[in-house]
DNA sequence: CGGTATCCCACAGGATACTG
DNA sequence: CAGTATCCTGTGGGATACCG
């Protein structure tokens, strides 16, 4: 059972159509920065929309639609005067925890390759 | 030195620009999907195309610019006749392979998610 | 084969204004 | 506050043709 030195063709073809599947999803501008905002416990709209910078209300509020049909996102309404409403991640966005983690942690990585370099 | 219970609010807003920085490299409709492509050892630009569903030669060409400009792709000449135009991986594209592979085996994951829902 | 050149347009998404 | 409506632009990217 040894792995990963070399992954077989096959293998790595359906890795296409998974990272496809998974691009479909959450791939685009903002679905994972939005994402990594309601982590942050940012749950209410505007909340959200100050800390992804550059997103307009027009596209958080497509992006929190689309992310509540995928099922990572439920939208509760509290019935307050005035009414409060809140964001909150299911358990399902949970499963996203590693990707993440892996690509902020990337992400980091490289940026800071790109400072020591100039 | 526990930790990953629930990050602090700066671990997140960190974490958002990470994550935004990563995409900056590799987001997009196509990069990753690429990168998967030439890890399958499809080293020329036509098995490329081929292997990368939908993508346009205009597209690719520009992709693999991008890449090569960010260090993670090599473009080689083989000054025979015909001329042969190899892309190969650098060592950096090595390390995609963590953000590959969680980002794989979610996408793997999630489709059988839907799959058992219908 | 390994691209480039052109043309074109759908659509993501910004700006602004407005509403309950 | 939590959005929606409108309008508009940029550009990502498709189609096709062409080139060394």
């Amino acid at each position: 059972m040894h792995e990963t030195l070399q992954p077989t063709s096959n293998e790595c073809t359906s890795r296409l159509a998974s990272i496809s599947d998974a691009l479909y999803v959450i791939g685009g501008k903002w679905k994972l920065r939005v994402i990594v905002s309601l982590r942050e416990n940012n749950k209410r709209f505007n909340e959200i929309q100050r800390s992804v910078e550059g997103i307009s209300a027009r596209v958080l509020s497509a992006e929190l639609k689309e992310l509540e049909i995928n099922g990572f996102v439920k939208r509760v309404v509290h019935p307050q005067t005035p009414v409060v409403v809140e964001y909150q991640l299911t358990p399902y966005a949970d499963t996203l925890s590693g990707v993440l983690e892996t690509l902020s942690d990337w992400g980091a990585m490289h940026r800071n390759k790109l400072r020591s370099e100039r």
